[in-house]
DNA sequence: TACTGAAAGTAGACGTTGACTAGTTTCTAG
DNA sequence: CTAGAAACTAGTCAACGTCTACTTTCAGTA
């Protein structure tokens, strides 16, 4: 009979995966540091071995939100024709997707922090604001966008698609108006800038 | 020597101020029934009659907040002159200015709900998206836009500013970027909203 | 005016949680 | 082989949200 070993070897990156699946399916107040070392079989003290307190799991929640929602809208990206504009659409649509299915994580993503988030939550941030960016760099070589506007104009579809999941997310509305809101929202920033260029 | 009196009088509304303060002051977290209550000076159970349980005081704040944010933008654009983009601009930075005194209450006011917004806080939200709304009414009277498209365009101007208010709280960009944020969406807002029509 | 039911508040209890501490087991590097 | 670090256990504590039973006050009506 095998008694389960002193050393779980694994406790970090389990805990993460079931914090993940729990602020998926019930939401961030059912996040229980106490309820993931039961449902890993460790004592209620374990996690502390990982994670100084419920701040710091969070705070790592955040940052591989961050990362793996980069990498969802660099594979979108990659899997579309090189048309501007269909390329904002693949990363715009990435990211309403994935605020439609972890809302609770991205809520906690963008949650306010008193002093700002921990440097490793900012860094995974600014590798998802690293592949706007290189979207956008893409828009230049294109002949969209004046180079020296892209820094600002990233910051702008951002905040953008930002809001839009926001409005999805909080239920202000559907999914598929946040589809249309997308559609609408790029049509009018690659007008607009075109006009703001050319105006 | 005054006993205090068994009734307060006044504590739901005295709660909710209390509440709103140490949401700005020490964020959510730190928002607890009895710690209000006790500052409150009335018993631990005595909010109960007011607030059945803490998400009904966390959506009577988010209902109030919903309301305080749709009169600070009407009166902000009250004070400007009919110009629709200096209206835009007033209303954006009102906006802007409420996240930045309110980080926490605002996160609250847009934060994911499982089953959607409580009916109390989905018509304060409404109540919000009518000022805006409003704004983009007289942007046709203006010329600006046509009639037809004044929906999906007031849920675009939202969006994107609810988005840059909340790259602001997030600490992601700074309060002074988030100003330029907003020249620059109105700007690129108008202009391609008046190329999609007359492109 | 007295009465009565509803509303508002009190007091105590319960289970859960995050955090802390001291001690134990396992791993790892020299 | 051994020492020290890392991982985990077990026990404790204060705080919290919630629930229940009870008491005080208020407001409307007979």
């Amino acid at each position: 009979m095998s008694h389960r070993p002193f050393h779980h070897g694994n406790l970090r990156a389990v805990l993460l995966e079931q914090a993940e699946a729990v602020l998926r399916e019930r939401g961030i107040d059912a996040l229980s540091l106490r309820e993931l070392a039961r449902e890993a079989g460790v004592s209620h003290g374990a996690p502390r071995s990982h994670f100084v307190d419920r701040k710091a799991l969070l705070d790592a929640l955040a940052e591989r939100g961050f990362v793996r929602l980069a990498d969802q809208i660099r594979e979108a990206v990659s899997q579309v024709p090189a048309d501007h504009a269909r390329t904002l659409h693949a990363a715009a649509s990435a990211y309403l997707r994935f605020a439609e299915r972890d809302p609770a994580l991205l809520d906690l993503m963008f949650a306010t922090k008193a002093d700002g988030p921990p440097e490793a939550v900012r860094s995974a941030a600014e590798r998802l604001f690293g592949v706007m960016t290189g979207i956008m760099d893409a828009g230049v070589e294109a002949g969209a966008y004046d180079r020296s506007d892209v820094g600002r104009l990233t910051l702008l579809l951002s905040a953008t698609v930002q809001g839009i999941s926001t409005l999805v997310t909080s239920r202000r509305i559907t999914v598929s108006q946040g589809e249309t809101l997308i559609d609408d929202a790029i049509s009018v920033f690659l007008r607009g800038v075109s006009a703001e260029r050319h105006g």
